[in-house]
RNA sequence: GCGCGGUUAGCUCAGUGGUAGAGCACUACAUUGACACUGUAGGGGUCACAGGUUCGAACCCUGUACCGCGCACCA
């Protein structure tokens, strides 16, 4: 057998590894196969986008689902593919072109410009699934899709079709966030509400025919008085009096009426409330109750457009910031600002453009959702799974608060709305005339196409089976999906739409029942929501921070499995992640402590594929490993429980620990004593018991680690081509024969150690032990080898040693000689355990004195404290005669 | 303002009624034949606070404080 290498090397083993999966069409999907489906899409990353830590927690969740899945004899379809991110890719395009060529968008026809954004597609669109290939993921790249693919443009501008003849797609002229950044409306679920420092302005409104009377209006946004139509009081209030009367609008003015409505709130402010439909959602709500007319006095670039020769003439063509300032300069000299106090108000700002949002009265297309009802009954009636659950409460409240979704988008990058315009002609200008089809090409000649295009989450939000379009049968076999891996942040944006998209087009048709109808289009049936990826200070990864490392240069370091154990270790469910690099380096050092373990196995001959150590003769040593690889797979909460319920973290800390610790620093140092002498009368059951578990932790671990477990199934023999395909195991026998022994010896040896290192005496130097049994217990000669190696002793004696110091140990007394007995530290020792015990049993014993409480208590718990009290006992005993030995 | 999470060792987190746990970090020792990407040992916590329920509370209930997130037309 070939001696592996003093450590694992990722580097010389991921990209060949890779290759061989992808050659051997490992990740292929068959829709003919008659195994029972598994399906994930891939929430897909933006086309140019590179490759971030959440990218790398979310698809590394994704493959392990679809490995385990794949090994429990699932037929698995892990779909991957990418999204054209409209606005977010025609920005990046937008910066790149201004840098490079100084030209605006504007320099370029549309055509043009979209052209310059499909090469760029071309030349960096694949950047991010290369990355992913990196990562170790099992998808099947045969079926990648692209959200603007010829067919999934297709799809989506029948489903616009489709919604439009429904009467759900409707254009209409509202309020709507326009970002003055990227001059286009976004939905209101792409508004981040900020928190901002600005001031409350409080401005005299002065009252037509009393130039000593004014009202007093607390303002944020003094530039848009010039779009006052009316101040607004609270019916019946202190200013009831007033309504009917008119005021003198401060800046451009004009007499404006003071109207009546529930709107105000008196308590705030001054309890006026200035009216400006044309800049506030409220305020138009305001005036549409009291057909007051709206003026705009904004750009869509949010520069004041009030032309014309008036007293605020010079806030013309201002920013609306300068604006502000400037506003309230020209108020303070004209007296009429009262005061302004710092004020922090929240404001909607857009994500992609980082702009204030302005509320704007544009015409733009709405979507009225359908399936409302259904919606909000998948997660009650529990259709549908959200993991952790709590986030079903989200969902719940935005579906009974739903609003209708504005879709258009005035960009030039996405699906054109495929809407069309009779042209007509008015003194020589062309413009859209009333008469308008909707259908996907061209009525023909004199019509136009409606500039604007979809909102990107309007085609995401098919993405679930519109990619499983294929005409093999794909859709039928693999949707509804198993599962879904993405971040809480698009639960509206995405999870809920594709949902209610499902519910509607029911892609996989009518059944026989509706409850049946309603299963088969079902988007997915499980939601794992991961948490955000955070610096060691908590702060959200950026780029501008530059707080977020490359997944790459962290791969490089210290591997793909490194970095996918590190991470999902860390990984709580439901919670956001503190990254830190040593945590990283922690799944290096895991990967590097199962190629040793494989490392020395190697070094005692071939493995066998097929051990049955339950045929042998077993150590006690190898009994208690596979006691404990019964609990890791059967006992309460074990791993694949854990697993079953996405608690990733969970999962892969119970495989840490028993590698580690149960294998490692248990098993394999008892297996050495069994290693050394060839006529070893267990030394077979050992060997079969190494190979029998280690052929299941790298089972086990391979949907975690792939490459690593991958390698060493392959190299030390236990299946010729791959791990991919092997069974995912789900249990193993308890040994009848498992008695406590083999604990005792391994925490009599623990104890043993610890006095040596009380006594100075070095880990790696031989020491004598003599160990005194008050009970019975005789140790075989081998229990005896590997008591005495892991404590490193010479051999081991029974008899009480005078000069000696001891501990209590599950064997009995156990005594150490040699080295140098420093009186004062064995002292404080022995005091310090001694209070322990002390305190333990005056406790136990306060419980037991309770007459009360054991009267209430479950008597097995009594019988607990009870045993407790005289294991206790015959330690402080112990303790105290070391004690006086000590000073004695 | 409402809703949802959270608060346990220096750090990251387990721990849903019965003697407070892990990993990392820290300290000391060790280059022993799987592994220094290591081993051995050690120090370190009135479980945010206040009440309540219980024989018994980190855990269940109520309230408070602080942190994070979501929702909301407070100018």
């Amino acid at each position: 057998m070939p001696e592996l290498a003093k450590a694992y090397e990722p580097q010389q083993v991921e990209d060949r590894l890779y290759k061989k999966w992808q050659e051997g069409g490992y990740f292929r999907a068959n829709p003919k196969s008659a195994k029972p489906p598994y399906s994930i899409v891939m929430p897909p990353p933006n086309v140019t986008g590179k490759l971030t830590l959440g990218h790398v927690l979310n698809n590394t969740l994704q493959d392990i689902l679809c490995r385990k899945a794949r090994m429990e004899g699932r037929e698995v379809l892990w779909l991957p593919g990418t999204d054209h991110a409209g606005l977010a890719t025609q920005t990046a395009v937008e910066k790149h072109i201004r840098n490079t060529e100084k030209k605006t968008r504007h320099d370029f026809t549309r055509d043009e410009f979209v052209a310059r954004i499909w090469k760029w597609k071309e030349e960096f669109g694949g950047i991010i699934t290369q990355q992913l290939r990196k990562l170790g993921c099992s998808c099947d790249w045969s079926r990648e899709r692209f959200t603007m693919d010829k067919d999934y443009k297709h799809a989506v501008q029948e489903v616009f079709v489709r919604l439009y003849n429904e009467g759900l797609i409707y254009r209409g002229t509202r309020m709507v966030n326009w970002c003055p950044g990227s001059l286009t409306a976004i939905s209101d679920e792409e508004v981040i509400p900020t928190k901002q420092k600005g001031f409350l302005y409080h401005v005299k409104y002065q009252l037509v025919g009393e130039p000593n009377n004014h009202l007093v209006v607390a303002t944020t946004r003094p530039e848009t008085i010039m779009a006052d139509v009316a101040l607004a009081v609270k019916p019946g209030g202190k200013w009831a009096h007033l309504v009917g009367r008119k005021v003198i609008r401060p800046l451009h003015r004009a007499e404006i009426p003071i109207i009546a409505d529930d709107a105000v709130e008196e308590g705030f402010g001054t309890g006026v409330l200035k009216v400006t439909p044309a800049h506030d959602k409220a305020d138009y709500e305001i005036g549409k109750r009291h057909n007051l007319p709206a003026i705009d006095i904004l750009t869509p670039k949010a520069k004041i457009n009030d032309p014309g020769e008036h007293d605020a003439s010079e806030l013309h063509s201002l920013d609306r910031f300068e604006a502000r300032k400037r506003s309230a300069e020209l108020l303070k000299e004209r007296g009429l600002l009262e005061k302004e106090e710092p004020y922090e108000n929240t404001v909607g700002f857009s994500e992609r453009a980082n702009e204030a949002i302005e509320p704007r009265l544009s015409t733009q297309w709405f979507l009225k959702y359908p399936n409302i009802k259904e919606a909000l009954a998948l997660l009650q009636k529990g259709h549908v799974k959200f993991h952790p659950e709590f986030w079903t409460k989200t969902y719940e409240h935005w579906i009974e608060n739903i609003q209708d979704w504005c879709i258009s988008r005035q960009v030039w990058w996405g699906h054109r709305i495929p809407v069309w315009y009779r042209i007509v002609w008015t003194d020589d200008k062309k413009v859209h005339g009333e008469e308008t089809v909707c259908q996907i090409t061209s009525p023909g000649e004199g019509w136009e196409q409606d500039p604007d295009s979809l909102d990107t989450w309007f085609s995401s939000w098919l993405w679930a089976y519109e990619t499983m379009r294929t005409e093999d049968g794909t859709r039928q076999k693999f949707y509804p999906t198993s599962a879904l891996v993405t971040g809480p942040d698009i639960i509206f944006l995405w999870v809920a739409r594709m949902l209610i998209a499902g519910l509607h087009f029911k892609p996989n048709g009518e059944k026989a029942t509706e409850s049946e109808t309603l299963e088969a289009n079902l988007a997915f049936k499980d939601v794992y929501f991961t948490g955000l990826i955070r610096d060691k200070q908590g702060r959200k990864l950026s780029k501008s921070l530059g707080n977020s490392p490359d997944p790459l240069d962290l791969i490089a370091k210290y591997g793909a499995d490194g970095l996918r154990f590190g991470l999902i270790r860390i990984a709580p469910q439901g919670a956001d992640i503190r990254f830190d690099e040593k945590q990283i380096e922690e799944g290096r050092n895991f990967c590097n402590k199962l190629w040793n373990i494989c490392r020395f196995r190697t070094m005692q001959g071939a493995i066998d594929p097929q051990a049955d150590p339950f045929r042998h003769t077993r150590s006690i040593f190898a009994d208690e490993l596979l006691d404990r690889l019964h609990f890791l797979l059967e006992g309460e909460r074990n791993a694949l429980v854990a697993l079953k319920a996405f608690n990733f973290s969970e999962a892969a800390s119970q495989l840490y620990d028993f590698v580690w610790n149960d294998f490692a620093s248990r098993f394999v140092e008892a297996a050495k004593i069994d290693f050394a002498q060839a006529d070893s009368p267990t030394r077979a059951g050992t060997l079969a018991t190494f190979d029998y578990v280690m052929s299941r932790v790298l089972r086990l671990l391979h949907p975690f680690a792939p490459f690593v477990t991958e390698e060493l199934w392959c190299e030390l023999g236990f299946g010729e081509e791959t791990i991919l395909t092997t069974t995912w195991p789900t249990k193993s026998p308890r040994p009848e024969t498992w008695s406590s022994r083999a604990q005792g010896i391994y925490l009599s040896a623990d104890m043993g150690r610890s006095l040596r290192a009380d006594l100075g005496i070095p880990s790696n130097q031989k020491a004598y032990y003599s160990l005194v049994s008050a009970g019975h217990l005789i140790l075989t000669e081998s229990e005896r080898g590997v008591f005495e190696s892991l404590l490193n002793a010479f051999a081991l004696r029974f008899e009480d040693v005078k000069a000696a110091i001891k501990t209590f140990t599950p064997l009995g007394d156990l005594y150490i000689s040699g080295g140098v007995i420093d009186p004062a530290l064995q002292k404080q020792r022995l005091t310090k355990d001694l209070a322990k015990v002390e305190k333990d049993l005056e406790q136990t014993r306060r419980k037991l004195g309770d007459a009360n409480m054991l009267a209430k208590a479950p008597p097995a718990k009594v019988e607990e404290w009870r045993a407790l009290e005289v294991s206790l006992v015959e330690k402080e005993k112990s303790l105290r005669e070391s004690l006086e030995k000590l000073q004695g």
